[in-house]
Order: C-alpha cells, then sequence, then structure tokens
DNA sequence: CGGATATATGTGTATATGCACTTTGTCAAG
DNA sequence: CTTGACAAAGTGCATATACACATATATCCG
C-alpha cells in the first residue's frame, strides 16, 4: 500500500542540508568574526597548517571544494599575508599554498574562538549527536555520486 | 582518561555541513542543468507553488535564508518571468512573491529531473539512511544558537 | 495629531560557489 | 626534437551568501 510513493519536497536532501549550513555557518562565523576570518578561510588555515604546502588542487580535494573556487578563496587570504602562493619547483604548473608566520598567528586566534563555538554547538546539540552527523555527512561526501549525464 | 579532550579540527561541524552541501548540491544541480534551475532557484519556486504568495520576510523564514540573500535570489527568477513582485495592498512595506504561469510551468519541468535526483541520491545513500540524515539536519536548523555576542 | 518605535525591504561591499573555456607546462611516443 | 595527449591553474560569467547601513511605511501612545 504505498499511497504516497511520490517524493515529497519537504524532503529535499540537498535543501535540507543546504539550509542546515547556512544556518551553523552563521554561528560559527559570529565567533569567528573577531578574528577577522570566515569558516571557509578558517578551513584554508586549517589544512595548510595541520597538511603543510599544498598545491591549488591537492588543498581543493581535502576541501571538498571546486578547484576554481579555491583558487578565488585563497585570494583575500594571500591580499592580507596570511598564505604565500608560488611555483612549485618540480612542477612549474602547479603552484605551491603555504602559511605564512602571519597565518600561522592568526590561525591561533582564530583556533581560539573556533573552539568556542564548536563547544557551544555541541552543548546545544549534543556532542554524541554531532559525532554521528558528521559520520553520516561524511558519508555523503564519499558517496558516489554518478552524474545526468553518465552513459552504462 | 580524556587522553585527548582537546577539539579535533577534523571534526570541526561548521567545515563537514559545508563540505557534504557542496557535494549534494554539484550532483542535484545537474540533473536540474536541463531546466534552466539551479537547486537554490527551485527551491524558491517549490515553496511559492505549495505555499501561495509570500513576502521577503517569510518566505525566506521557510527558506532559512537571509532576508538579504533572498532579496537578490529571486532578482534572476523575476527577470526571467517565473515569478512577479507586487507591492501587497495591506502593508505598502512589503512585497508579494508568487510564480507565474511560466514559473509554474518551468516548476513542473525541474519537478521530474529533481525527483531523479532524488531517487538515484537515495540508491547510493540509502532512503532510511536518508530519511535520518534530514532529521538531524532539521535539528541543526531548530538548535537555538546563542549568538557570540549573547548576554546572560 | 505627532513623535517614538518597530517592521519590511533595499543597497554597498565582500566573500563563496562552480561551469565552460583558455593558457601554460609536462611527458611520452615517434 | 617534435607533436599530441594530458594535467595544473587562470578567466569570464552568473549565481549565492550575509553583514552593516539606509529608506519607507506602519503603529502605538500621549
Amino acid at each position: 500500500m504505498p499511497v504516497d510513493k511520490v517524493a515529497n519536497f519537504e524532503d529535499c536532501n540537498c535543501f535540507t542540508v543546504r539550509a542546515a549550513a547556512r544556518h551553523i555557518s552563521q554561528f560559527y562565523d559570529q565567533f569567528l568574526a573577531s578574528s577577522g576570518l570566515r569558516t571557509t578561510q578558517f578551513s584554508i588555515l586549517t589544512q595548510l597548517k595541520f597538511r603543510g604546502p599544498l598545491t591549488i588542487n591537492a588543498l581543493a580535494e581535502v576541501l571538498i571544494m571546486d578547484r576554481t573556487t579555491l583558487g578565488r578563496n585563497i585570494l583575500p587570504l594571500e591580499r592580507d599575508g596570511l598564505v604565500k602562493i608560488e611555483p612549485s619547483a618540480a612542477d612549474r604548473r602547479a603552484k605551491e599554498v603555504r602559511l605564512t608566520k602571519a597565518g600561522e598567528k592568526r590561525f591561533e586566534e582564530a583556533r581560539k574562538a573556533w573552539s568556542v563555538a564548536q563547544a557551544r554547538f555541541e552543548g546545544a546539540y549534543g556532542t554524541r549527536r554531532a559525532s554521528d552527523l558528521r559520520a553520516m555527512l561524511r558519508a555523503v561526501i564519499a558517496s558516489e555520486l554518478e552524474g545526468a549525464d553518465h552513459r552504462a
């Protein structure tokens, strides 16, 4: 008895994830504001801090971000002297992005603010639940989503 | 034995939701592309379809979207004749956004593409799991997230 | 009525996002 | 060495996002 097998628009997975992303981003951004960084920028600095210098492509991959999006997102960081972008010695097509001293300093400041936001969020949402949520979201990211134009 | 009580940056809830949103949006957008709509635009038309004309503020609220963001997101839709924006008779400060005939037609086209994307996603991720995920994301949206500047 | 206050929306500015297309550099086959 | 496939990054364009500030209207109260 599939009374209503038609997909309900309230149940759009894409909309729900995007809405939640807007909501949680505004929250974290409030805390990061004092450091002068946005959440996206903080994510970039974090990866560079813990993974060391990376090329644009490699950095984009770990950030689950389009290459061209990242290419533009690093420009304000470079302008403010938080990262340095230099051509790779091994492959002159590639560019290496690395954290500067100023970038490390800024990261440490933002890190404190981030910790407060993270703790505050989990206080409201639940630490265990947040952990479960992240696991489910990582599964989304890992899921093989074939394109609309797939053949075979 | 809290060996490592320091929050791990890999566990940033904000980053994880945003990354998943980028990933899933690209997937749904591939399917919607044939209709000439983006996922955000499809969401807007969907709400207008099922809730009837709404003011900017009311529409922004149901979309979990900043008022000013929505104000700009409806402009391409108005330009393409999919929605009509008119001053409210009751309150001249307010504007009512409503779906046009062309908007309804476009919505029906996009609806088919959306259904395929939704089904394809749930085929890969699991229908039950997707349902659970949406419930957890709605809880994020519903969670009272006090600002960084909260007092008392 | 008239001013204080609250509400609905618009604008300026800056970042975020990604597709299609282009440019530049690498590398292997001939 | 040359050429052709491939790989890394840049550019043009359009939309998405939201804060701070500005404007217009409504509403309440003395």
